[in-house]
DNA sequence: TATTGTTATACTCTATAACTATA
DNA sequence: TATAGTTATAGAGTATAACAATA
């Protein structure tokens, strides 16, 4: 699979005694894992945000890609089991899918049976979707293992911390989004 | 450019009034700025680190696309400034870039006369990475824009609630990165 | 004319396999 | 035999433009 890459990771000796020091050490954080100082880039989010993304995809993928579920499939399947009718086009923006890939992905949601799409009968150039009963039990089922498996992800935290860091990240995304929606 | 996706949120009437209720609720989150109830993903940090990643992205890519940087090619910069003679295989194993397309990063930065590749003296297999003079004046130059654009990204959040995330999504990071090394 | 969804397509990022040169 | 870097290539994921149906 894709052991090649950071499953072997080398502990190179370059400035392996070097303690990063940072501001935000707030919650205990040990030394760097890998071998590098890269104490310039602790103080960005978004090289963390970038990080964490990367880590947590290849765990869920590890984790359900035998299932044919990726992360992206999974949200949009939740979000549709609860707006049911959703135009596929609200949905896209929600979950930031430009309107051709969300065709691809209920494209692809519709093939496996999990969802249906139907024409709206107030505008018929929207087109409404809905789990089928496939669909709602794949989320029944899926859910508390994603569940189980996001609890599992964020053990280096306790469960304070992680009440903690979901509070801010919500608060963030809404943040950006709304001033997303704000600009153009 | 990218204005047909997230730029234009319909605020559609689906479920408009519900107001998302989550535990999580720490440092006063308004309510959801789109009309989809997305409350089933609040508690997923998956989904909102994935949401957070691409709309930071996308506004690192406003910010410097023209200067030809996305955040990759940033933290590579920076990194090789920390970190001066790194071999590019330890470089891609603490950014999560595999060999490959390290070869190509480092190809890129190299024609842009940002860093230098020098075969290694004691395992002439390696190569050894280092900034130009060019690529010191790049990193001095866009490093204060760069954290005055993580501020600016940030604002969101107070400057205490920032340290916390921070402090907590490197500790998240750090314990991931162990585990990861731990495995396969 | 503007919007929804679709199609076709291109571009970026990432992943795999095979090759070289060293060790 | 194993490793570092490279090359070629394939695969996701994501982007734009154009089209048909509808408003």
């Amino acid at each position: 699979m894709a052991k090649s890459g950071a499953g072997q990771i080398r502990y190179t000796t370059y400035r392996k005694s070097r303690q990063r020091k940072r501001a935000a050490d707030v919650a205990g954080r040990t030394a760097a894992p890998a071998g590098l100082n890269l104490a310039a880039l602790d103080g960005l989010a978004g090289f963390f945000v970038r990080m964490i993304q990367l880590r947590m995809f290849q765990r869920f993928h590890a984790r359900f890609g035998k299932t044919g579920l990726n992360p992206g499939a999974f949200c949009a399947l939740v979000a549709i089991a609860a707006n049911p009718g959703v135009r596929a086009g609200a949905l896209g923006d929600a979950l930031l899918i430009k309107r051709p890939n969300m065709t691809k992905l209920a494209d692809s949601l519709e093939r496996q049976g999990l969802i249906r799409r139907l024409p709206s009968d107030l505008d018929r150039r929207s087109v409404e979707l809905r789990l089928t009963e496939a669909g709602r039990a794949r989320v029944a089922a899926t859910m508390p293992q994603v569940l189980a498996y996001e609890e599992a992800t964020l053990a280096p935290l306790s469960l304070h911390e992680r009440r903690i860091l979901l509070g801010l990240l919500g608060k963030l995304n809404d943040g950006l989004a709304a001033r997303t929606a704000g600009d153009g």
